[in-house]
DNA sequence: TGATATAGTTCATAATAAGTTCATATTCGT
DNA sequence: ACGAATATGAACTTATTATGAACTATATCA
C-alpha cells in the first residue's frame, strides 16, 4: 500500500489526481504548496511525491531542493506548465526524478507513479519495532509474541501515527486532518471511539499505551521494560 | 542472470535496448528478424524474447506463432508501431505475453521484461508444502491428505501467488497485474467470484486460510498447528 | 463443424464490516 | 463536589465484499 503526497494548489487538478490513485490503490495526501508538503512529511510516511513547479509559498523547485539537502531519497514527479528544456533541466538538476507537462494524462500518470514506485522500492520497509511487537505498515499488521492482532484501517493508522512519533501530543484536530484528510467534516468525537477500539483490541500488549491528554489530546507512550 | 533476445531491423532501436537491458544486468543476444532469432535459439539458451512485428524475413507474429508451435514456452513481449486493437488482439491469440507500442520507454521495458521474468520464474517453482497438502505448479494440482482437489488455471496460479507469499497482503490490484497481464481490462470484482470459489472448493482444507483486508485485498494464511 | 463442457467474466443483490454519531456514564482536575 | 472532558455502548450509515446466477469465451470431442 503505497503512499503519495500529492503538492499542487489548483483544486480541480489536485481532486482529479486523488481520485485516480485512490482508485487504483494507493493512499495519498495532499497540500498545496511546498511548506505544507514539508508538514505532512513531518508526521507521515510518504513513499512518493508528485508536486506542481509553479505555487505560492515554496515552489515544486525548493521543496525538492530542500527534501535533497535533508538527504531524503524519496522519488519525485514534478508537474509543469512549461516544458522549455531550460525548465526539464533544471528540475532533474534538482533532484527530481520523473516529470510530466500539463495537461496531466491520467493513465500515463499512473504509469509513472508505477514505475518509479518499482524502482525506488528496493529497501521500502516501514516496520515499528517496540519489544515484542512489531508493527508493519505495509502489511497493515501487528504482530505480539507470534500472535497476530487485526484493526481496521483508521484505527490502524491511528496506532501507527500515535507510536511513531511517540510521547508526542496530537491533538484530535491533527489527527483527523492527517489520517481522515484535511476537508474531513467528522466529528471528532469519532476519533475517541476509535482510541477506545484500539484500546479494546489490544489490551493484551503492554509494550505501549495510549495516553489522554485531558482538553489536548492523545499520546503514544512506548513502555521501558524494567 | 538472464537471458534476453532482442529482435529488431531498426538498429538504433536495437542498440538502445541492448544497452539498457545491459546496463541493468541482462545478458543480450540481437537479431534483426525471425529467422535470425530462430538461429540464435538454435545454439543459445534465452529466458525472454522482445521482438519487433513489423520485420523483412519473418516478422514478430511469425515468430511466435513458430516457437508456440514447437511448444516453446518462452515468454515473448511485442514491440508495435502500430496501436490498433486489432493488432494487439493478433499478437496475443498467437501466443505473446505482453506488447508495448513505439515509441518505447526504456523504462517501461525494464519493468514489463522484470514482470514477464517473474511470472515465468514463478511457474518454474516446484512445489509448496503446507503441513499435509502440497501445491504442485507444474502439474496444478493439489494433494491434500491423499485426496485430489481441482482447480481452474485462474483459480490455481492465485491460491499459488497468495500461499507462496503468505502473511502478505496484495491489492486486486497486484493480483490482476501478474495472473492476468498488465494490461489486462477485467473488473477487480472478478478476484472476489475466484477467492469465493477457491474457498468453495478447498473448503475442507484447514492448513490456510485466505484472508480479507478491507479495503486493501487479501492475503493468505498458513494456520500452525497447535 | 457443431454440440457440449469448462473456464472466466460480469452484474445485481445480499451480507458484513468499517466508520460515524449520539446519548449517557464515568473520570479528572481544580 | 462540580463542571468539563472523555469513555463507552449502541444505533445507525456507508462502503466494501460475498454470493448466486446469467452470460461469454474457450477448449474438447464426437
Amino acid at each position: 500500500m503505497f503512499k503519495v503526497l500529492i503538492v499542487e494548489d489548483d483544486k480541480n487538478l489536485r481532486k482529479l489526481m486523488t481520485t485516480y490513485l485512490k482508485r487504483n490503490g494507493y493512499i495519498t495526501y495532499e497540500a498545496t504548496n511546498g511548506v505544507e508538503a514539508l508538514d505532512v512529511m513531518d508526521t507521515n510516511y510518504v513513499d512518493l511525491i508528485i508536486s506542481d513547479i509553479m505555487m505560492k509559498e515554496m515552489d515544486g523547485y525548493e521543496l525538492t531542493k530542500s527534501l535533497r539537502d535533508a538527504n531524503y531519497t524519496i522519488p519525485i514527479l514534478l508537474v509543469t506548465a512549461k516544458s522549455t528544456i531550460a525548465d526539464k533541466k533544471e528540475g532533474f538538476l534538482l533532484g527530481a526524478d520523473d516529470y510530466m507537462v500539463k495537461p496531466i494524462d491520467m493513465e500515463e500518470l499512473l504509469l509513472r507513479v508505477k514505475v518509479l514506485l518499482k524502482r525506488a522500492n528496493a529497501a521500502n520497509e516501514t516496520k515499528l519495532i517496540i519489544g515484542n511487537m512489531i508493527i508493519d505498515y505495509k502489511q497493515m499488521s501487528i504482530v505480539y509474541k507470534g500472535k497476530n492482532y487485526q484493526l481496521a484501517q483508521k484505527e490502524f493508522q491511528l496506532l501507527y501515527k500515535l507510536l511513531s512519533t511517540p510521547d508526542t501530543i496530537f491533538t484530535r484536530q491533527e489527527l483527523m486532518e492527517e489520517i481522515w484528510g484535511l476537508e474531513s467534516e467528522s466529528d471528532f468525537r469519532t476519533v475517541d471511539v476509535h482510541i477506545k477500539r484500539i484500546r479494546e483490541k489490544l489490551k493484551d500488549i503492554t509494550e505501549f499505551e495510549i495516553a489522554t491528554i485531558r482538553g489536548i489530546g492523545y499520546k503514544g507512550i512506548i513502555k521501558k521494560k524494567d
